[in-house]
DNA sequence: TTATCTGTCCTATGCCACTAGGACAGTTGG
DNA sequence: CCAACTGTCCTAGTGGCATAGGACAGATAA
């Protein structure tokens, strides 16, 4: 579990946290019930504030990704969403939407985009076995 | 071609417009050679400042989308990147991912993720056609 | 209990994105 | 030329985000 920051990019070092933890979760590297570094810790490795930290797992914390039990510490959850099947395709959709009118703008053909998604799928999939 | 926008999200409102005109453009809602809504009638007409109106189509300019005449008019661009392939597939892949992504943590698997990734290719080139 | 972890709450501060409107330059039609 | 349109530049104000560190509460082990 490696956690790392850009602060060039310009995005909010919190949100580069929330993404790679998710990632992590998604392609395997994160297990239901593993530990997530403590706050102090990852703070004085990351050379960031202990808050941006804290406000990062804040925020997995609201979205159902890890949970935090006071005093002892942050663990990624049981993936179990709270939504239902049409919130969730609908959630979903939206993401889609966004790759489609990318791969319009970038004049990304419909076989070339297809053939990606099932890559990364493939991906996600044989590291999530392991 | 219906701009409007949601001050409740807390997106910015010129990236709110800057996605709706690329959505446009990928559905064909908006061709080649169209004109857009003048800075200042669409600025009347969301109850925004011109300056916010002008930063969305500068953003779409710097992306290629648009083409600013000036004293003229803004009118959508022949759709041609500048990027290479590989470039092109690169900036695609971080799209797909988060989708993917988000696809596991909503749980929903993999036939059900491509049936919506069909059903969206489907319906942005039904409407391209027209 | 004491020491040391864990996460959290608090207030303060700095910065930057976003917004705002006056002034300006190019274009078009009367 | 003049009026009315186009987009743009400039400066300023504001709000919110990210950062910072002190203080606090719960958990654990010696």
């Amino acid at each position: 579990m490696l956690l790392q920051v850009n602060f060039k990019t310009g995005k909010p070092v919190y949100l580069q946290l929330v993404d790679q933890v998710r990632y992590a979760a998604a392609s395997g590297g994160l297990r239901a019930g593993d530990a997530l570094p403590s706050v102090r810790q990852l703070a004085e490795d990351l050379r960031v504030n202990r808050n941006t930290i804290a406000k990062a797992y804040a925020e997995l914390e609201s979205q159902g990704v890890i949970e935090t039990l006071p005093g002892k510490g942050c663990f990624l959850k049981e993936n179990n969403t709270p939504f239902t099947k049409q919130v969730r395709q609908k959630l979903l959709l939206k993401e889609i939407d966004e790759a489609v009118v990318t791969a319009h703008h970038l004049q990304v053909d419909r076989e070339t985009f297809l053939a990606l998604v099932h890559e990364r799928l493939d991906y996600f999939e044989s590291k999530q076995e392991k």
